[in-house]
DNA sequence: TGCTACTATGCAACTAGTTGCATAAAAAAA
DNA sequence: TTTTTTTATGCAACTAGTTGCATAGTAGCA
């Protein structure tokens, strides 16, 4: 149920396309909201039908026309409702856990390919996260509370990978002792 | 797709009844994969199908009866061809930060009691695996390869639990700064 | 004696998310 | 010049997960 929530926030600084909104989620809200432009276009569609956001053609010479996405005054009261009301937490699900909780049963040396992989993923992600947090503190002028809390949630991505980073090597240095000790 | 092979391993382990299953996915996997007893029952379903499980009905005097279910050697198969092929990464999908990324639209006040209240669940987490990890470290006989993979995943849980509380004190710092200097 | 909790299973209808495909034109790269 | 990438939208069919309900007996409690 957040999905739709995620998008009338993301309408809410500006008016835009279904398409800019998907683009939005692969680099802004992507970091801790994942969605396809299917969900996203068919999400639309619903918000539009519930008139929470309402829309304006834009022709365009010799191109297929677009949409352009707005909130509605509805909108922007569901919007301020869900902020103001507990959300519950999410339940977790991870596949990475389940298999290594039947590690035992795996080829550890391919559980230890698994296990650098994820490990190298997670540090490209970080390193991305701590290149923005440099941009960020690097600007002269000072923040704006809506740009603290989108570096909060920076923040969250930053301690969440560096978590991710200390656990894999937890188990990779557990995986080499088996191999040192068999 | 992990249900499928957190039930496998769960029934490698021993032959068990779905509610059975279930009330491990409460206390054990649980921690890391959630599952309702609806899905548990359903996806057992799928799998006798497949032929993946089996089970033996198992009459009691007046009592309803109940089906013990057990891997089968295609099952065992399958959950070995899993386990040793890569897994994708678990797409992020974060309710609170979708809250807190536009929480300058929010009653401050209203976010902080959200933010504690995370906080607290976090923290209960957070002891409650401790005591796992006490418990653990205070076994006399050294642990199995099996124990020891089960006690890297309640690793994650506490690194990740730690994670959280460490992440919500920053931003709880940050929403009383706010307070302080409106 | 009635209430709640636990054991044990399952149907039906729903919401959420994924995958594959289709269209269509511009811009950039090989 | 052909191919790939980017912009822009959407249908259809699928898998995964949730919610509400139904059944039915046992055990413990108040």
């Amino acid at each position: 149920m957040s999905l739709r929530f995620a998008i009338l926030a993301s309408l809410e600084s500006s008016a835009q396309t279904g398409y800019e909104i998907a683009r939005e989620f692969d680099y802004g809200v992507g970091n801790f909201w994942h969605a396809t432009h299917q969900q996203i276009y068919r999400e639309l569609g619903k918000l539009t039908q519930e008139s929470l956001v309402d829309f304006e053609q834009i022709q365009q010479e010799s191109k297929p026309s677009k949409k352009r996405y707005l909130l509605t005054e509805l909108g922007r009261d569901a919007l301020a409702t869900w902020l103001n009301s507990p959300t519950a937490r999410q339940p977790i699900r991870d596949p990475l856990l389940v298999k290594i909780s039947a590690g035992f049963l795996a080829d550890p040396e391919k559980l230890k390919i698994e296990v650098l992989n994820h490990q190298h993923d997670y540090q490209r992600q970080l390193e991305r996260f701590k290149g923005y947090e440099t941009e960020f503190k690097a600007c002269k002028k000072p923040p704006s509370e809506k740009q603290m809390y989108l570096y909060m949630t920076l923040r969250r991505g930053i301690i969440s990978s560096e978590a991710w980073t200390a656990w894999l090597d937890e188990v990779l240095a557990f995986l080499r002792g088996l191999e040192d000790a068999p």
